[in-house]
DNA sequence: TCAGATAAAATCGCGC
DNA sequence: GCGCGATTTTATCTGA
């Protein structure tokens, strides 16, 4: 009934979220490599399908690093 | 409607498959990150909470690890 | 003279190499801020031009990996 | 001829300067990593091997604040 | 073992 | 001056 007993209730429960979370993860991470299996048993390459994630990944991502260099600098010329 | 097409379809869905993945999975990174900023709200220290699930994940690994080889004794033993 | 001399020499050698190394870097870091600085004292606005260098490297990046994944599909289609 | 175009020139000078240290930088960082393949190549751990490095940065560096300390103490003193 | 990718930790720079 | 977010650096993990 201490405040230590409500603080580790409150650390366990964190504890807990966390670790699902992490499972969850986890197994993501079974699952796309189960997939990369699957597609190298129907002939394809393994490093290029992840490449080609990768690269995909990396386009979204430059092109909102630009809208946002944009929206830089239109505020810095006050226009935004 | 020649080879070619056929694959190109069968690789757009592995992608695809494989790019869902990866996007939850960068989700729950996200997710885990938030609940240790709320842990780290109200005074938690997200350094320990990491270290905190990472211990009690090798924990499970290895009990789980440890059953394995006492199952194995146990067959070798002929008493599974 | 034992074993043990050798590798404390052969140690300190590396140590000293990396240090030198380790330092030169912080000093490279010190010049870019201080050209960040001085570009800012002349109304350039230091986030922009730490975007665009960043923008800038990923293209070359980019392109870097795009080459690398046709290098793949050569390769994997005995075209290399 | 406009006052844009020298802008840009200026502009064009600093990221150029930018990118320049930013490069020689990232050499530094490939050579440093060399070093370290190399140590463990002869058998040393990389991983205590940067550690060595960054607590002897941290060591001189807390020499120098407590030597600036001693000189406050002693300026303070009319000792210096 | 090696490199490459990912995750974790530490550092830095900005704004309040 | 300090938290906060972004970047960089370090460590781990996986597959070749």
């Amino acid at each position: 009934m201490s405040t230590n007993n409500i603080d580790a209730g409150h650390l366990k429960a964190f504890i807990e979220r966390l670790e699902r979370l992490d499972e969850e993860r986890r197994g993501l991470v079974g699952d796309f490599n189960a997939v990369l299996d699957e597609a190298a048993g129907t002939g394809y390459d393994k490093k290029i399908l992840r490449k080609i994630v990768s690269l995909r990944r990396q386009d979204a991502h430059k092109r909102r690093e630009e809208e946002e260099i944009l929206d830089l600098y239109l505020a810095n010329l006050g226009m935004s």
